[in-house]
DNA sequence: TAGCAAATGAACGAATTCGTACAAACCGGT
DNA sequence: ACCGGTTTGTACGAATTCGTTCATTTGCTA
């Protein structure tokens, strides 16, 4: 919709009482804690426009509707993320060691980024229909693919990790563990209890999300030179 | 105001006779449908009732309103499911081919129950708030630890187990693949393609499953026994 | 300073949608 | 057959809630 952004205008510093940037960014911010919150269908126009510091005249204005506004927080929230995620550097560190820190990583983040998370439930439960518009979405996401499928291949070369694996399982596996212990803690909780997520257990299940990604990649070799034989403890 | 009489119906026993389970399974079977589908907020009662051989009058009759339904359908779809699992019978198994059975069947069970899935994540996005009023629901799942416990102590008495290992963890491990791997299906084939989500690669997914818990559960030396020594593939 | 276009605010309209009032039909026992 | 309570159908009311209309303010330029 709008064409080209000139430079030239409100470059001085204090001076611009007008922030477009600004709202969009505000809106966004409360936007995205009513969706994530109450759903797409749940969310309210009205209560965002409330918590907003400007109106709901302004949401519509830069947004267009409900469903553009959710698309933008839901693409914002996916390139937070990965942005985030990509400030880890895995190639200084031996393969085996990276693993583990890609993991621990992961899962920690994961646990860190609640209404990312519940975002990605509400996308699913609309079956993808609005990630499915986005055309930025898969230039965001690809990287993080990348980066396992280098790291999967030092181990391979060193040795120490199976030939089995691909990329794309890896990573669904870790995403698999990280996701589901935010996404169903409520649930589960409710049901067997919530002594895993107290914050000792949450940090103890971050390690055995590594231990459990580990135990998978590694060879027979490589795994019984990390964790000598012993059957008992 | 038709206020003829109309006795040409219901001649045939039984078919306009009263059947009030009928009546309440009709409804909560297109009401599960409909609320797997477009969530608590985006579920219609209107639709729903629509797509019911009764009228709407006949919701409020039995569940007295929109969430009276929804908490009838979510615990209903949890008993349905748990029912299910029982039928396994792990006991007669050695604990490894016991776990592997379980893994790949909790997979595989949770592929094929959908609808269950999409429940779930409908509720944590509620942050349980309903199945939290509900009395059975622990008295449901319940049996569903004590299995896995039951069989992680024979398999540690056998020697072949890690004692680290906890009922709740392994449950939450076995959970968090069979249960990701459906919620997420949409968002994740977005990105990264559906390539995981063909019929044989699904099938390869759920041995990988069993594979991860096993590697995970084992000792190392019966994981060595299992998978000898050899780097290479 | 005046004027113009962009940005903003408040009130409003229209369409959904939940839930109910009322009335009619039905079944089983007496 | 009749009568009681139970089961069902229709129409409607009330409350939300999305999105818009219209007027006003604001920043920038001539």
């Amino acid at each position: 919709m709008d064409g080209g952004k000139d430079g030239t205008r409100g470059d001085v510093p204090g001076t611009r009482k007008r922030d477009p940037e600004a709202v969009r960014a505000d809106i966004m911010a409360v936007a995205e804690a009513e969706f994530a919150k109450n759903g797409l269908s749940g969310g309210r126009i009205d209560e965002i426009a409330a918590k907003t510091r400007t109106s709901k005249r302004m949401i519509y204005y830069y947004f267009g509707d409900k469903n553009g506004l959710y698309r933008a927080v839901l693409e914002e929230a996916y390139r937070k993320v990965r942005l985030e995620e990509a400030e880890l550097h895995l190639d200084d560190l031996e393969p085996i060691e990276a693993l583990r820190q890609l993991a621990a990583f992961t899962f920690e983040h994961h646990r860190r980024s609640e209404s990312f998370i519940r975002m990605v439930m509400i996308e699913n439960i609309h079956s993808g229909a609005f990630l499915s518009q986005s055309t930025s979405i898969g230039d965001v996401n690809r990287p993080a693919i990348g980066r396992v499928a280098a790291l999967l291949d030092r181990g391979k070369k060193a040795g120490v990790f199976r030939h089995e694996i691909t990329p794309l399982t890896l990573h669904w596996l870790i995403s698999a563990i990280s996701y589901f212990n935010v996404s169903n803690r409520h649930t589960f909780g409710l049901i067997f209890g919530d002594a895993l997520w107290t914050e000792t257990e949450q940090v103890r299940l971050g390690s055995e999300c590594a231990e459990i990604v580990l135990r998978y990649v590694l060879t027979t070799d490589a795994l019984g030179d990390l964790h000598p034989s012993c059957a008992d403890a």
